[in-house]
DNA sequence: ACATGAGATTTTGCATATATAAAAAATTTG
DNA sequence: CAAATTTTTTATATATGCAAAATCTCATGT
């Protein structure tokens, strides 16, 4: 009987994604420094296509606001100020508010038990020293609430808005000493899910990242 | 004396982004429909352009989520579903409301001036019965306070997610026993602003979008 | 030293050409 | 006549071509 490989045929990216994810990533991790140019011809080369899928991937690029367009002279990464992280952690703030507050009246009780699950995965990874893997198991605990929300268009500028700190985000997680508060937080908010308490909930992921945001501040001072 | 001419060079805008904001529009507008095929050669013949700017034009919509990619297939219109709407509105909810508080921080007192006079100069186009006039005329209103956020991002969402809505706020406009409770919001929110009273501010503007809330999700109701 | 400007070079912007997949139409076959 | 198969058509995906604009180089005149 024989052929069971069903292909997923389904695997086929169209090239200018596969651009648009790489150059994306090459941005949000440091790469592609901000003020540097993308040409389209170098980056054609480089990636082993041409022009097209290039060019088609920085429009992409262009209105997520990662890239600086100007008419004529091409495209640069865009450059990130104090300010303009400022703005993003302000957004992401409410977003992020909003986002455990319909957790609150949507989680069932498995999915409080997914976050649980993932609360713990989290803690055990920072037995292991690698922050990559920190970075993840954080992800996918807020993953949970994020989906729990039932929003697609909220979770699709959660994700925006996380990437685009990615970089800040490693850097905090690295710090040890703030990995006993990281945890505590994390449960205080599973509480407040589990009890239905928005109110607390909301301010408990405001601190969370409000704790984030003094050592992105940090960073981006110091690295200038 | 003389040359005052400075000659704004910058009318320049690159084809695509013509056909961009064409498209834009129309899918904005209705005249696009969902589920209706964008097919290049088509729109690049009508719009009198090679299918070049047409594509990076889509791959921009694309990442708005206006349009709909099926890879080997191509573009179409994406559906407006009811529950779509309520996400978008779910998320507009906060987005106003944090912008609102922003507002309340961060308004000068020339700035509630000139919030005054747009609201005055909407209720005076209210008189006129031109709908697409009260529409820029509530849109200077809100305007105004989303510059006062002085946070760009934020700005830029806004702008975005109110375009998502265009059709469904002529609608709701058009509605002349409306108009009274609209002045009237307005007022309420000036007056908040003025006294920085952030709480009362917030309300104020949520009740202002769930009241279009209920018309919009009529409209698309019976539209189905 | 320094502005300047002619010419060479690079790079974008748009158009067009080629390749390939998907859909539609036509044809065969049971 | 209907289901299956082949052929044709259509549309996208990617590559390449070409002209205009921007940038660079470097010699020249003040």
């Amino acid at each position: 009987m024989g052929t069971d490989f069903q292909v997923n045929m389904n695997e086929y990216l169209p090239l200018r994604d596969v651009v648009f994810n790489t150059l994306r990533q090459a941005i949000l991790r440091g790469e592609l420094k901000p003020g540097e140019r993308l040409m389209e011809i170098q980056l054609a080369n480089k990636l082993g296509v041409s022009r097209t899928p290039i060019r088609e991937a920085i429009r992409k690029l262009e209105l997520e606001g990662l890239v600086l367009m100007i008419p004529r002279r091409g495209a640069e990464v865009a450059e990130i100020t104090e300010k303009s992280l400022r703005d993003v952690l302000e957004v992401r703030k409410a977003l992020e508010e909003l986002a455990v507050e319909l957790a609150c009246d949507r989680m069932t009780e498995e999915d409080v038990a997914g976050l649980k699950e993932a609360a713990k995965e989290f803690e055990q990874t920072l037995e292991g020293g690698d922050v990559t893997e920190y970075a993840e198991a954080d992800v996918k605990f807020h993953d949970i609430i994020y989906f729990a929300t039932d929003n697609q268009r909220l979770i699709q500028l959660l994700y925006n808005l996380r990437e685009q700190m990615y970089r800040y985000r490693v850097e905090y997680l690295k710090r040890k000493e703030v990995h006993p508060i990281l945890l505590k937080e994390h449960d205080y908010i599973i509480q407040c899910i589990e009890m239905h308490d928005k109110e607390n909930a909301k301010k408990a992921i405001c601190t969370h990242i409000e704790n984030q945001e003094k050592t992105v501040s940090d960073t981006i001072r110091t690295k200038k």
